[in-house]
DNA sequence: CATCCTTGTTGAACATCCTTGACAGTATGA
DNA sequence: TCATACTGTCAAGGATGTTCAACAAGGATG
């Protein structure tokens, strides 16, 4: 369930700061009012309001709730969940094996020409890195699309969208690292 | 810029489950006025509200926010943009720069002939791992030495005692990926 | 064509959040 | 002791979010 307790979390961060409400608040742009009842969990603050007040600190919304969320979530491994490498036209190969304590996971990829990572943008948990070793790719990431060659490098939060697709003649060959991916919605192993 | 679109934003996941207003309301528990107003950005919805129907498709708030805040990050990086890290005598290039929220670093790393990590074995928390790109080098992992050549890699905990030479008459090509970041904030940094 | 279902939108009523302004408690210093 | 400045809390009312119910547009069925 949900507990989030949106008020000690804030209070928290507001006091490691040594900030005042009415400081905070100055700062926010709202009142001391707010500060208070929202850290007594009296109201649920709207949206806008809790940016106004966490831009202030400053903390990402995304961070804010990141550690509510961290506190009562599990993060499991599945033992299959990075066996399913390679689809035939994709060649992902895996540097030891996938163990649930590893903190990531790196990759020997190799790209055929036309290889694709498939139109549906991908997004998952974690963060995902490479350098281009061979050959050239087009990388999508959150809309922005560029073309990678020899020496080039990427890395983004896996949370973007994204899309790996070899629009060139020869062989694209990546060296990449993800750091552990969430699990997945339903039975397909996600990946890239 | 703020610009938080998060009706937007909300309307993309939705149309992506290949949900109604109405059904997604039904499972959230508010109507199916509060998505459409919401969805046009009429309202900022409270945190509250919007948990209750983020649960529903279900998507986490930070990871909702996620996707608005991460959107201008730099994704790709030149060969020329890598940051040079070398002492002169080993070369390494960081993909990125120095992010301190980053889970990982991930490195391009040159060892020129007779380059040497040093006689003291490092040992540091974390797990690091490379693929060797070209070239060859000795790698001494808690009291085990080998030799690598291209296409080979190596994966082990970063307690571990270890140690890393070029003993090849060539360039030794390697990228590798390291957590958590060792290279995260300034100062001298320990490495390999 | 009508009928029925679903879709998303919107005005008015209601519920909740937010501000204004006042209050009590604590600490510092004259 | 009194004055001043700070802290966090709270009631009342204005501002904003949410619901209820009605509406129009589009498809599917007969």
């Amino acid at each position: 369930m949900s507990g989030f307790n949106v008020g000690t979390r804030l209070k928290q961060l507001r006091q490691s700061r040594d900030l005042s409400q009415r400081e905070l608040a100055k700062r926010a742009g709202v009142t001391n009012s707010t500060i208070s009842l929202i850290e007594q969990n009296s109201v649920s603050p709207s949206v806008s309001s809790l940016k106004k007040i966490l831009d202030a600190l400053p903390v990402s919304i995304s961070e804010f709730f990141a550690g509510e969320e961290l506190a009562n979530e599990q993060v499991f491994y599945r033992a299959d969940e990075l066996t399913e490498i390679g689809d035939g036209n994709l060649s992902w190969r895996l540097v030891g094996a996938r163990r649930p304590n590893r903190s990531m996971s790196l990759l020997y990829e190799h790209y055929p020409p036309g290889a694709d990572t498939g139109e549906d943008m991908l997004e998952h948990a974690g963060e995902e890195g490479g350098v281009i070793v061979a050959g050239s790719i087009e990388i999508s990431v959150n809309g922005d699309t560029q073309v990678l060659h020899q020496g080039d490098a990427y890395y983004f939060d896996s949370r973007l969208p994204h899309r790996f697709r070899n629009v060139g003649d020869e062989e694209c060959v990546i060296v990449s690292a993800n750091t552990p991916p969430s699990f997945a919605e339903g039975g397909t192993t996600q990946h890239h």
